[in-house]
DNA sequence: ACAAGTATGCACCTTTTGGTAAGTACCCAA
DNA sequence: TTGGGTACTTACCAAAAGGTGCATACTTGT
């Protein structure tokens, strides 16, 4: 007996349930862009700098089965579609703003500790 | 010219710092772990249900190198080692909480996303 | 006529990540 | 002596995650 690894297949704690909705290398970026307002595809697209066309969207559809943003078609002839936070996703959103602050105050030791990780790996790197 | 991609290569905010700190499965969890006090590499690893002992190791190094945790080993006989968050480590692990209560106030809703998300899978898999 | 922008889909491939299983060195209890 | 606990390490592997490039269908600008 001992120790059954998970007695119930749920979350070990709150953090857990919250991580496994948000684990996904864009997301909590997505999400933190939503909450400040614009919303159409494209405008996504150059937010979230650096995703490819085909993981944006794959997120997003995550997020969407989620309940965690709300897609609009408009069934225009150039295509039109906007993404929006649902109360679920604003609230989950909401909750990351602290991680963006702390980001922001302590932007300039973690601009430090990535130059001493990038600078050990120019110099010990294979 | 129009868009250059990332003129300083550093990050595009400050969420985005954050993320790239505690990426990785299990970092939030230990740091959130470590902030209610105990801190043994046994007790972390009974702590973080699911973790082998080769990727706890892996992330605590890390979290080590990243300045976010500290380690202590006592050198003694049966090994004996421990960690501790650093301030900064602190600091971060306290912008984790509204992640954290976040999960526990919306558990039921995310518990039945996911239950929808494994039946779809057991339905609809290959 | 042609390129570009709009929002996606799809096939394919590489990288990253994490997991398993085994081993180390030492001690204590049965 | 055998077994268990401590804190790791290493080699090997499987799966997940993400990236690239091409295609679609239609419109507007040049």
């Amino acid at each position: 007996m001992s120790e059954p690894p998970s007695p119930v297949p749920g979350f070990s704690c709150g953090l857990d349930a919250t991580l496994r909705l948000i684990s996904g290398k864009w997301k909590p970026l997505i999400l933190y862009f939503l909450l400040q307002g614009p919303n159409r595809y494209g405008a996504l697209k150059r937010a979230v700098r650096g995703v490819s066309d085909k993981v944006l969207i794959q997120q997003l559809k995550e997020l969407e089965a989620d309940d965690v943003v709300k897609r609009t078609d408009y069934r225009e002839v150039p295509p039109r579609v906007d993404y929006a936070l649902t109360p679920l996703g604003r609230s989950l959103a909401e909750a990351l703003v602290p991680l963006c602050t702390w980001g922001s105050e302590n932007m300039a030791e973690v601009s430090r500790i990535f130059a001493e990780r990038d600078a050990w790996r120019d110099g010990t790197a294979p």
